[in-house]
Order: C-alpha cells, then sequence, then structure tokens
DNA sequence: CGTCTATTTGAGCCCCGTCAAAGGCGGTGG
DNA sequence: CCACCGCCTTTGACGGGGCTCAAATAGACG
C-alpha cells in the first residue's frame, strides 16, 4: 500500500528498517480517499496539515482572474504536497485530484514526532524540496524557451524519470492519466494545441498512447526531441550514491543553519 | 549601506537592534564588489556559502543546450541569494550581475551562529524562502498563460512593488537596468519582441522610460493589463501586520518540524 | 570622433489560438 | 443488449501573436 511513498523516500536517504516501519505506524488508517477531479486545496486556505500523496496523480494549479489555469506541477505518489506550508502560512494557489487518490492529511505535531526519532526521514524530506523545485525551475525554462512539441516531450520525459525512480512504470509502459487540456494547462498551450503535439509525437514514433497508458517507443529520441537533460531530476540521488555516508548525514548547507536558529528556542 | 537589506528582512519580521547589529557586524567589511553582466555561479557549481545581496540587481537563469537562455527570477536587493544551498548540493542554474552590485558571501557557519542569536532573524529568512517561492509560480503562471504584453507589465509592476517594499522607488519612479534582451529572457519572447511590447505599454502611456529609469505612469491601468494581483507578494507581510507577535514567532507549520528533526541530532 | 552595444523598424513567415463541428468511447439507464 | 449522453479526441479553416533576418538609428564610452 505504501511502497511508492517508501520507495520515494528511499531514493533521497537510506531509511532504516526503523524509519519505515514508523512511517507506516504513522499512515495507516489514515488514508484517505478522494476521488479524480476534486478540488482538495483552494486559493487563500491556510495550511493546517502536511499531505503526503500514497497513491494516485494530483496537480497544483494557478488561476488568472479571468479564468485562464496553469498547472505548476504534478505530484505522482510519494510526493509531499503541502511543502509551502512550511514556508507560506497561505496557499496561493489550488490543489486538485488528477485520479482516483489516496491522500494521508498529518497534523504539524505527528510530522514532527517521526522526523525527531529519525534524522533520516529529515533529509528525505528535505531532499524532496530541493528535487520539487528543481523541477520548478525546468518547468519555468521550458514554458519560456522550448516549443510546444518540447514541453510536450519533456513532460512526458520527465513522468516517465519520475514513475520509474518509484517503480511505477513497467519497461517502457507507464499510466498517463492526464486529459489532453490537462497537458494543455501543463505545458502552456490549448487543448486543440496539445492534441495535435501528443499526435506528432505518436505520428513520429516517439511514443504510443492506449486508453491511459503510454509507452515510450523510442526514449533515447523522445529526450533528444524535448532537449531533456537526464541529470536534473538525479542531483540528490546522485549525491547520495557518490558521498560516503557520514559525510552526506552532515551536509554543509543552509538546511542545517536554519535549523540550528529555530531549535535554539526549544 | 545595508539599508535595503535590513529594510527586506525587516519586512518579513520585527527585527530587534540586537538583530540589525548583529547583521551588520556579520556583513561590515565582507562586501565584495561585482561588476555588471558577471557570471557569479555556474551550473554544477556546489553551494558552499550564503550569500546577501546587499546591493545592486543580479538575475539567476538557466540554458538550454542550444544555448536559449531563460531568466528565473531577478534578486533585489535584501535578496538571499543562494537559498537553494539549503535544498541541494549542487546548482542547476547560473548567476549573473545585471548591474554593479555589492555581495556578501557568508560561510555557514557564520551564518548558523547569527540564526542562533536570533528567532526573528531565522523567521525572516524563512518568510524569504515563501516569498520568492511565490514569485517563482506566479512567474509559471505568466509563462504559461499571459500573453507578452501581459507578462511585461506583470514583470514591471512585480519589480515596482518589490522595490518599493524596500524603499527603492521614489513616487513613481524605479531604477530599471534591464536591457530589453534581459526582459526578453525573462517574460521568454525574442528581443526583438520585447523591444515591441515596452514600446507598446509607453505609448498607451501607463510607463514612461528614460535611461535606466522607468517611471510608472498609471499603476493601476498598468496592474489591470498584466493582470497582475498584488496580494500575491504579501502573503508574508500580510499575516505578520494581522496577527499578535507571539503567534506569529511560533508558526505551526512544517519548518518547525523539520527544524526539530534535525536538531534533534546536534 | 569612432566603436560597441542597445534600441528601433520593416517584411515575411510560421507557430499556435480560436471557433466550429465531427467522430470516438465509456457509462448509465431502460 | 441497445440507445443515449457526456466527455474527450480529432480535424479543418482562419487569424493573429510572436519569431527571424536584416538593416538603420541612437546612446554610451573612451
Amino acid at each position: 500500500m505504501y511502497g511508492s511513498l517508501i520507495n520515494r523516500l528511499s531514493s533521497f536517504a537510506e531509511l532504516s528498517r526503523e524509519d519505515t516501519e514508523a512511517l507506516q505506524t504513522l499512515l495507516r488508517g489514515r488514508c484517505r480517499v478522494v476521488d479524480a477531479h476534486q478540488q482538495l486545496t483552494n486559493e487563500g486556505d491556510s495550511f493546517g496539515t502536511v499531505r503526503f500523496l500514497v497513491d494516485g496523480w494530483i496537480c497544483r494549479h494557478k488561476y488568472l482572474e479571468d479564468g485562464r489555469c496553469q498547472i505548476l506541477s504534478i505530484c505522482l505518489p510519494g510526493d509531499l504536497v503541502d511543502l509551502e506550508g512550511a514556508f507560506a502560512n497561505k496557499a496561493d494557489h489550488c490543489l486538485r485530484t488528477i485520479t482516483n487518490s489516496v491522500v494521508v492529511d498529518i497534523a504539524h505535531s505527528q510530522v514532527e514526532a517521526i522526523l525527531r526519532s529519525s534524522p533520516r526521514l529529515a533529509q528525505a524530506l528535505r531532499c524532496s524540496i530541493g528535487y520539487q523545485s528543481a523541477i520548478s525551475r525546468e518547468w519555468l525554462l521550458s514554458l519560456g524557451q522550448r516549443t510546444a512539441r518540447e514541453r510536450c516531450a519533456h513532460l512526458i520525459c520527465e513522468l516517465f524519470w519520475r514513475l520509474r525512480d518509484i517503480g511505477l512504470t513497467s519497461n517502457a509502459a507507464m499510466d498517463f492519466p492526464l486529459t489532453q487540456e490537462e497537458v494543455g494547462g501543463a505545458i502552456g498551450v490549448s487543448t486543440v494545441h496539445a492534441n495535435r503535439v501528443m499526435q506528432d509525437l505518436r505520428l513520429a514514433g516517439l511514443i504510443e498512447q492506449c486508453g491511459k497508458k503510454l509507452k515510450v517507443l523510442d526514449l533515447p529520441l523522445l529526450e533528444r526531441a524535448a532537449l531533456f537533460n537526464p541529470d536534473f531530476l538525479h542531483g540528490e540521488q546522485i549525491v547520495r550514491s557518490s558521498r560516503p555516508s557520514a559525510e552526506r548525514d552532515r551536509p554543509s548547507n543552509l538546511w542545517w543553519l536554519l535549523s540550528g536558529a529555530v531549535a535554539s528556542e526549544c
């Protein structure tokens, strides 16, 4: 049940048996099932809890006053959804399920308890924040500089790698529950144009779609069409595997400093 | 000398006399002057220090392999530039000065010391992170949904409000050192089109430019042309003024929790 | 006063948005 | 099992926003 969540966090830090068990205890019985296409959060809501996405796809999006809507990011199983809660009090954007989803809302005090008990989980969450902001920067680059075709290819590459990292691909096949309207909202083009671009990628033999499934027929070519740099998703993991454990647990970065400052008040 | 920095941080938390003095002591004699258009950081650099922008304008930007380049954000005096250092080990983007600038590189240990001494400074930095990611989300919305004219107007509004918040406007006038190439890089259009759009705003009587100065002739109209929502920049400040101090200093959010977890290791 | 950079202007083209309508496909009810 | 309905996908035509190439003008600086 929590496999993808554990997988995701494990890719950021080597979780011990106690860590995963503590996580499972925390989540057990708290899961909430939400139907597809449900609004989870609205602009102006305050962050009361931390939210884990255990299963399903969710998107964060933001409206212009005239109704235009941009998807800011797509959350996959294992993602921590309300990271902004750490740095702001009110949401400036919305949250909506794409598929049927399983989410867990956890009171801050409980996350606090479990994080206190495991520096490795704290490390995993820290990496998760860095990971998601790296993706945001890549989306800025996409929306500003890539063509619609490149953006679409890039989105598919990103989702493919992210799903692969959490074990949700089988060979070259993956779930792809996004409607073309959602693809358009993510890559900043109209629904009609999203359709034409997806068609183009199919006709070029790069991908194949059947229902809500997508198969990557030629990953190298797709990545070339996307100007995709696979490293951008794996900055954290790379660090993980290239450094001895002791050093990795004591990163010389701001996180520690700011943490220390706050901790001094306790 | 450090006025804008103190101003900026003061807008996020009520700094005491000791806080500002400690900041000044930390910065005194460490300032480094950098010419305009200098590369400060390259992709792949590791984050060794925390960096404050004391004076000047800096931009963060990211390249596509074929040379296309998108500006991710613009840093103004008082901004903390290397926030990513808290969440990643290597930079996935670059840093370049727009104007002559004054920056301070501070070793992590020293920031740690000063933050330990002041929870209010830690609060200010936390808000700074939230502030900057709110701006990033707005840029995503801009690049994805606004037209070039709206994006350009929005950029000007954003910079105007941000400069005003740190006391760097006089009435409706502000510095505007961006070349049209940089404007284009920020709003995701070609230099030529950035020129036409700026001209359009001038002809519409919304702004006036003279050298590196820009005057907002009709702020309400400019904001309408930008679909600008002034709240988006002031989420943190609003919280600040609408809550009693005691409660504000003890935000019930993730920041504390993650901090606590790391602190438990010390 | 010459040089370099930034701004401006024009022409032509193509990417992509809009509008409109025609399939496809799954689900629901009879 | 079929008919119907709503949602999603697909297709076409047309117009406009924005890109490219190219060249002229204006400023900044030594």
